[in-house]
DNA sequence: CCGAATAGCAAACGACTGTTTGTCTAAATG
DNA sequence: CATTTAGACAAACAGTCGTTTGCTATTCGG
């Protein structure tokens, strides 16, 4: 007799916890942190609740996870997209151009960073703002390196460029301007926006 | 012997339903509208969780109605600034300034449809999205009165103001820049960053 | 002054929440 | 090959969710 066609094969990899952390990205992207319950996920990716518990201590510790790899799949074509450009302006134009395709274009991880307020975990909040802060300090010395006038306050400046690219996120659709275009458009405005 | 000390005053004005749009707005405003339970309304003006259902016929009423608030505070607060202003930068400084008064200094209704999201409350979303295209109207006029270049594409101004201004909810603190001041570095910002 | 409508209470409904426990099996380890 | 261990199942835990129902006391219109 042929062996039980269930759990034909165990794989010791992290394959189903990356299947978890997919699709905690996907419902969290899509739903929220509160309006997304730990039998979503696992019935998504073929599991019962309890067993998401032998991968993630809690569903806090599942978004943390979630919120560290949209972290670094950002900051990381930030910081590659920077290294590229030469001048101050096309340096900070680089990074919004970037931050956009990996906030539009590509997989759900950086979406729940600006989905998810870190007060919707209040047990992981203080591990949610470090990640937030370590990523925008990025955007601290492209702003300081900025010619701008004398007067200019490159703090507010600092939260204008996030809270302005994050909110991209509410309205922005495939089929209209593209992420590279919306940063073009967003750093001209900055630049010179009054005729 | 003195009547019973409980339910002394029925009065029959909406003071009860009021009491209930307040309590929900201010939870709505802190802890978004999943993270909300009936029971922590009602309870909060002294209330058991069905008693909700003489006010409002669910929890998605109960939040349109806190919206509805909202949108009609803000919305005056912006049109009457307006109406007082010259030209049309000033009218715009002006509604950008009334707008973030409304949102950080006011009541907690406005900044309620800043942090509710018409998908949290499907059976709602319809409604909710009106009501917010009905606030951002108000914009339209004032961007297209604005001198700017021939190439400036007005209706991503139209999406990068209010996505700026409503950002500001996340950074902003009483100690730090008013209002005010915050709305003046906005417009100064966009009509002449780079020296 | 009486009948109708209102607005609460009290209690419960079924469904769903995050999490825990114990067991079993397949894979990794020595 | 023997032993350990990780990962999933099965089942249940106590608690909370939004909502409904029946009832009672109050308030208002005629």
């Amino acid at each position: 007799m042929a062996p039980a066609a269930n759990q034909i094969r165990r794989p010791r990899s992290d394959s189903r916890r990356r299947a978890l952390l997919d699709e905690a990205a996907w419902l969290f992207r899509q739903k929220g942190y509160h309006a997304t319950s730990v039998r979503h996920v696992c019935s998504a990716v073929g599991m019962l609740p309890g067993s998401l518990y032998s991968h993630f201590a809690s569903k806090e510790d599942l978004l943390v996870a979630v919120y560290e790899a949209g972290i670094a799949e950002i900051s990381e074509a930030v910081t590659g997209a920077v290294a590229e450009a030469g001048d101050p302006w096309a340096r900070f134009e680089a990074a919004c151009t970037a931050h956009l395709e990996a906030l539009l274009k590509s997989s759900d991880y950086p979406q729940v960073v600006v989905r998810v307020l870190p007060e919707d975990a209040p047990g992981a909040k203080d591990r949610l703002v470090l990640l937030r802060d370590s990523y925008e300090a990025i955007f601290v010395p492209l702003i300081a390196e900025l010619p701008l006038n004398d007067g200019a306050d490159r703090g507010f400046l600092l939260r204008l460029v996030i809270g302005s690219l994050n909110s991209t996120t509410t309205w922005f659709r495939p089929s209209g301007d593209s992420p590279r275009t919306i940063a073009r458009k967003f750093v001209t405005t900055l630049r010179e926006a009054a005729g």
